[in-house]
DNA sequence: AATGAATGAGTCTTCATTCAT
DNA sequence: GATGAATGAAGACTCATTCAT
């Protein structure tokens, strides 16, 4: 009854999924549109019924990535923990997400960084800014951190986390509960209010 | 006498600089050689006297920008001072190097999360390694610094060293020293032993 | 009861019209069957119930709308008038209907002079060539025009007619008797026999 | 000594020669770049060394064969001649130049009906426009012609040659004198002042 | 009869690289 | 050393056609 919307999705989803994966592994450039097909098992044509452009593909990837980071980042969030504890744990949960979805942690750092983010600033995840730039901006209103612009926090904290994931994943560590806190102790010792 | 060597180096320094441009510009895959070439003011053959091939020449690029950095770091440097006032001064100077050398910032961070950087791990810079994360392990060995493992910090630190020279560019806003004091105390606050 | 033979009748006539009208802007190559669909309101597929190929649609178009330009010709034909009346009705009837039919008028040029017309000779309107061509054939037998061979004739008399309804059309003007009856005279001119 | 310029030229001008060829043959869309490369045997890619694209390729091919053309058309023009002898010739050497060329008469006339020439109106032989139409303009002043717009004139005096030739070529008949009288003889009868 | 998602061969075009001069 | 015309493999994308529903 819902399989035309399945299928739907399936296919959509097979692509994003497929051209996340070479992205990360090859890079921009080195993921053809043919290898995207071939590895999400749909035909080349096919994936321009669901995105205009090679261009299209890679910007929806992004919100849609940033957007599930977004979804990580604000699980378990609890109101009436306090600020620091918020915090923590929003940091955890952004650790948790880059170690455990490698690919989607590499696609953001190289999209970032890449022409895309500067051509097209206005597309990004409604989640992220409304939830998590917004979390943050109450943290420099209710001085708990250092008085920072927030543009210039965001970068900062994913900065470090990248870097503690990056560190582990290459080292094919366990990462263990204490690792986290510890990276987590990094951000916060920097940025709060002394 | 030296002529022949001038002219040697200034094409193949010609032919660095413009892909450093264009490559910050519009990515490793908008910077093809010919238009290298044209901004260089060379043909597109000559590249070839000079590298073996546009990854050659990419790689090359990455370890003559980063040896850049460690030279820019490195500055000043005053084995009279005490550790924190060494540091800060590395950190400042890393700093003013991404204000003064925006390309040079993007071209690294776009390397450092290409594929490039996975697959040619021993390409890099001897200046760096040996005189800059030298200091930062001399900081973890002297108990400066929280007990993290090198590779981690210097990562972390550069990560908000590049967020905070990205937020200052896209803002055009004029540095001041003490902008520069604020974000060095970020990454001292965070990684110093409390 | 005739409703679906309508519905039959007016599926495959949107399609033809948006055809006609599409090449007509485009060219044929300009003209993609998923365009032609849209336009014509009906799913892509839906063309491959009334038409073998695209092919075959092109050339079926081509036969409608020369047995539309035949019956446009051949309004008010009055057998009791002279031979050069009924030429100059002939000729007036072709020139409105180019006026009146511009789409028409520019697919039939385009064509003629494709390769269409050369690997389908034998797909042509039997209402003109029994008709139409008939006349000019009774013409030259008549000795009302120099001897001409009458495959010679047709292409010279709309050669003038297409050029001056294209003239009229590009200057957006409103076209007279008087415009009509010189054209004409050019015709009658050229071929008459002295 | 010239050899450069000869080889320059000589690929430019077998690429054009052989996509007025395939063009004549298949048609604007059934002359796929690759095969006007085998033809003119030159890789693909060096076409775009030459033209910006395949349009472009189109207008200049098209521009290119309108000065043949115009050039052929005024071969052994004599201003000492009455007007009259002199446009038989213009007709006459029009004529021959479609007979001997008939793939330039092809195209020509495809380029003219096809959206190209509706899209790129200023895209035209000066040669032809400046020697050629100036020439029909005199006639109509001269009160050699009706009463016609010159822009009617042209097209119309066209459309009867492309015929005939088209006509004579069908048949592969030899052509003689007399039959390339006897057509201008209809284009000027058409036209004359009477 | 009608749909439109899916296909994949084929198109134009780009670009790293070569090589004769 | 230097040139830049030439190459041709590979890429993004199109589109006529099919077929399960």
């Amino acid at each position: 009854m819902n399989v035309q919307l399945n299928n739907f999705n399936s296919k959509r989803e097979a692509i994003l999924n497929s051209t996340l994966l070479l992205v990360k592994e090859y890079g921009f450039h080195g993921a053809p549109m043919s290898q995207i097909a071939k590895h999400a098992n749909v035909a080349a044509g096919t994936i321009y019924h669901y995105f205009d452009s090679k261009e299209t593909l890679i910007v929806e990837l992004y919100i849609r990535t940033k957007d599930q980071l977004a979804e990580a980042i604000l699980e378990g969030y609890d109101e009436s923990k306090s600020y620091k504890d918020r915090f923590f744990r929003f940091m955890i949960n952004q650790y948790n997400f880059y170690i455990k979805n490698e690919s989607a942690m590499v696609f953001l750092e190289q999209y970032i960084n890449s022409p895309f983010a500067k051509n097209f600033p206005e597309k990004d995840s409604v989640l992220f800014k409304e939830k998590v730039i917004a979390f943050f901006q109450a943290g420099i209103d209710g001085e708990y951190f250092k008085k920072i612009d927030p543009r210039l926090l965001g970068p900062t904290i994913r900065g470090t986390l990248v870097a503690a994931a990056n560190f582990r994943l290459s080292e094919h560590m366990i990462y263990s509960e204490e690792d986290i806190t510890e990276v987590v102790q990094i951000v916060w010792d920097g940025i709060k209010r002394q």
